[in-house]
RNA sequence: CGGGGCGUAGCGCAGGUGGUAGCGCGCUUGCUUUGGGAGCAAGAUGCCGCAGGUUCGAGUCCUGUCGCCCCGACCA
């Protein structure tokens, strides 16, 4: 009876009922955003924000601990520049969005708004760039970037979006593939360790990978649905745009040379990927790494002498090592403990009269609702081990799911029986063509998500085409 | 860009055949409550998305328009 109280004040859809629909009752609900008046345009509201910035803080961390810098660049591209690399121009052409007037004037040369910087950078780079001593030049920047999405969800697809774009350029290829692949090691750190998300890393094919890339090697998530999110690329690029653009050094031997370059980006899409990953009826979980707050502080019978000094107490002492939040709003606790739980915070502490009187708390974890009596002399250990425990039972809770997801087939009638009945990985081998994953979309609608690292050989042939398999794919439906 | 849904109070919605605006939640005030979304009482809140048209009269009918959400195709 108090779940039918709770689903007439404050209804999150079940997400057995409607997945799409629960995501964006949590996305609503927990205040993480609101839709603004511009359609794909959303607003980050302060509990989203300081997500956002939890996780800013650690990737920022973790990029100057490797040397990078922070840049901030422009917001406009002027077309010309835009076009110069021509496969990343018919890549982002389509999703541009375009300014043509200055006040009342119309502009001689219109200015897209940033899909991506790489044009930005490159025609920064060969300004700047003269020798190889300044080699390798590592630069990041947090910014939003705009495309024009024609469906949109918020955070996995918005029109803008708040990412980081790291850019770096370096004097060979071997450096700049090591870049790449450094680059996507920080982010596989930041998901499993921080967000607890475990990950599949890989390659993407050529048909997934970056407009104007050589290489595209990306993490993807799995979501409780079974359907996958890119969660972060990095991409190496030759020296492709170093010549579009003509970015050029003076190399050791005199020579004048082009320069390698790479670029590797992860967005607030991440958050949506905490929300799928660990969410569940009662609202959202949030990895202790990365919530606003990891402990609410809940007086009961707060009206009554001594209760709420206690409380504040314990807020002053629990600041000192976690972030912690005291609700000693007018609501009752009831709807305190629903509203912090739908909000995701990992810990809840319960101080009430009787607590007082027994020098004690209770301590409830919101993934199991697990209540446990502690002494208030305990707190500076019980709180941060019931935090790991927490983190640690989120990420084997979906590493399970991972697990029960992934299959392995060698033939396309396995394949399609599957994806028909349930989303997930489909491990299966592939000859390399492009043909084929057309037709693994057609017939099974799969699109591949990567040719992982770690490859198997679960047969000798492509099971589209019967001809001999180069590598090991997983298939999947994506976000 | 296709398919569907929808614009009426802060939010969620109701307003058959046209007659001048309503419900729930929330909000304000007071009292009682407080260990799982409290109760009672009294209040406040409206350019009915926008623009035309039909009509004595339009939230309602007609035309246009703008926008939002969801599902597909395309993309972080």
């Amino acid at each position: 009876m108090a779940n039918d109280n709770k689903k007439m004040v404050e209804a999150i859809t079940p997400i057995d009922q409607d997945f799409a629909q629960w995501y964006t009752d949590i996305c609503l609900k927990a205040e993480l955003v609101d839709y603004s008046s511009v359609k794909g345009f959303t607003i980050l509201r302060p509990y989203g924000q300081a997500i956002w910035e939890n996780i800013t803080r650690i990737l920022d961390g973790m990029f100057k601990a490797t040397g990078h810098e922070n840049v901030a660049m422009p917001l406009l591209i002027p077309e010309s520049l835009l076009q110069k690399e021509k496969d990343h121009v018919s890549g982002f052409a389509p999703e541009v969005a375009w300014v043509t007037r200055g006040g009342s004037e119309e502009l001689e040369e219109p200015m897209c708004i940033r899909p991506t910087s790489e044009t930005l950078f490159c025609d920064h780079f060969s300004q700047i760039l003269h020798t190889w001593r300044q080699l390798p030049l590592l630069y990041n920047q947090w910014c939003s970037v705009v495309r024009w999405e024609k469906s949109t969800r918020p955070f996995l697809r918005t029109r803008e979006f708040w990412w980081q774009e790291g850019h770096t350029i370096h004097e060979t290829a071997e450096e700049a593939i090591a870049e790449t692949r450094q680059q996507l090691d920080t982010y596989a750190e930041l998901c499993e360790d921080h967000l607890l998300m475990p990950l599949l890393k890989g390659q993407k094919t050529e048909s997934e990978k970056f407009a104007g890339a050589q290489a595209t090697y990306a993490i993807e998530a799995m979501m409780h649905d079974g359907k996958a999110l890119q969660a972060g690329t990095s991409h190496y690029f030759g020296d492709g745009f170093s010549r579009a653009f003509d970015v050029t050094f003076a190399g050791r031997d005199n020579t004048l040379q082009y320069p390698f370059e790479t670029s590797w980006g992860v967005s607030t899409r991440l958050i949506g990927g905490i929300i799928m990953t660990h969410g569940d009826n009662e609202g959202l979980i949030l990895p202790p790494a990365v919530a606003p707050f990891q402990v609410v502080i809940i007086p009961v019978a707060q009206h009554k002498e001594g209760v709420l000094d206690k409380a504040y107490e314990l807020k002053e002492r629990l600041s000192k090592f976690v972030r912690v939040k005291l609700d000693d709003s007018d609501n009752s606790p009831g709807w305190k403990f629903s509203e912090w739980e739908m909000r995701g915070v990992p810990l809840r502490l319960e101080i009430g009269p009787k607590d007082i009187e027994n020098d004690q708390c209770v301590l409830v974890r919101r993934d199991t609702r697990e209540k446990s009596f502690v002494p208030l002399a305990d707190l500076e250990t019980a709180i941060p081990s019931l935090l790991d425990a927490l983190a640690a039972a989120l990420y084997e809770k979906a590493a399970q799911n991972l697990a029960n997801r992934t299959w392995s087939y060698a033939t396309m009638d396995e394949i399609v029986a599957k994806a028909n009945s349930e989303n997930g990985y489909i491990r299966a081998m592939w000859c390399g063509e492009e043909a084929c994953e057309d037709t693994m979309k057609e017939q099974a609608g799969l699109s591949s998500r990567c040719i992982p690292f770690e490859q198997e050989t679960l047969a000798a042939t492509c099971p589209v085409c019967g001809q001999p398999a180069k590598h090991m794919v997983v298939w999947g439906k994506a976000y």
